[in-house]
DNA sequence: GCTACGATCTGTAGCAACTACAGATGCAAG
DNA sequence: CTTGCATCTGTAGTTGCTACAGATCGTAGC
């Protein structure tokens, strides 16, 4: 098994496993510029470094987080460009916090407007389900 | 304004307005069989009847509660044979109902996640930003 | 009938964020 | 040197639309 440490470097491969990323998302984010071309062997496999594996698992983070491809993009130019202003990091991650109690709010709509037309449903055979009928009413 | 009524039938733009569907919308359903293809005038226009309103009605308060287009294809598949069996919808909207709760766990993870970390960071310009800090960590 | 002008038409390409191939190589072990 | 997995590039597919471009349709006014 050949993982990457902050000594070796590693392909794509061990890299995939050790960010817990897929090898293609890998070469996805390199074409759109979250990720640094890397160096190559004389064959022209990609090697990665511990750098890249932190930047990565940075990214998959952020993902994990909801954060769009963007969002992502504008954090990581924060931190690329030195230093790093803890206060605009802070506005994004609220901002994005925002973002997720919406998403949450609109959830909860649609769960409680399915439980009640759940509710009101006989779960029987008869021709005309209460649920169907709600969702056709032109009104 | 001509509206579709009962009795009426209307253009796609008629349509439209009924529904609170675009156009392009309209157009798409049809394309991938959600709504089947209306009759045409000598020109070839869509003349859409109270029915085909009834249905995109249908289909558009599917997508707002987040059925996917595939789920709605096989509620409308339930109405279109006669007759409806009300168990099946019941048990597609619990089904869907369970999904609804899993993506709200999901945001309540990422919500008190997000929190946390604003409330670890001082917001202030000083170079180690906490979040960041975190989001980095490969272990 | 003729002319505007908006409504529709078809077809294609784009969006996010990947995922999944195909077909050609790289590379390391035996 | 061969076997065989790992990688390579490039393209197309996914979901659910949206946005054009460029051509017709349909209708109201004259």
């Amino acid at each position: 098994m050949t993982g990457i440490t902050t000594t070796r470097a590693g392909g794509i491969g061990a890299l995939s496993r050790a960010a817990g990323v897929k090898i293609e998302t890998i070469r996805y984010y390199e074409k759109i510029g979250l990720l640094a071309p890397p160096p190559r062997t004389r064959g022209g496999n990609r090697q990665y470094d511990f750098a890249a594996l932190q930047r990565l698992v940075f990214i998959r983070r952020c993902r994990a987080l909801g954060f769009s491809i963007e969002e992502i993009r504008a954090l990581l130019a924060m931190v690329d460009q030195r230093g790093v202003s803890c206060g605009q990091v802070h506005a994004m991650t609220l901002a994005h916090l925002d973002m997720v109690e919406q998403k949450m709010a609109a959830l909860r709509q649609m769960r409680d407007s399915l439980r009640g037309m759940a509710d009101q449903c006989s779960q029987g055979d008869v021709p005309d389900c209460p649920i169907v009928e709600a969702l056709f009413e032109v009104g």
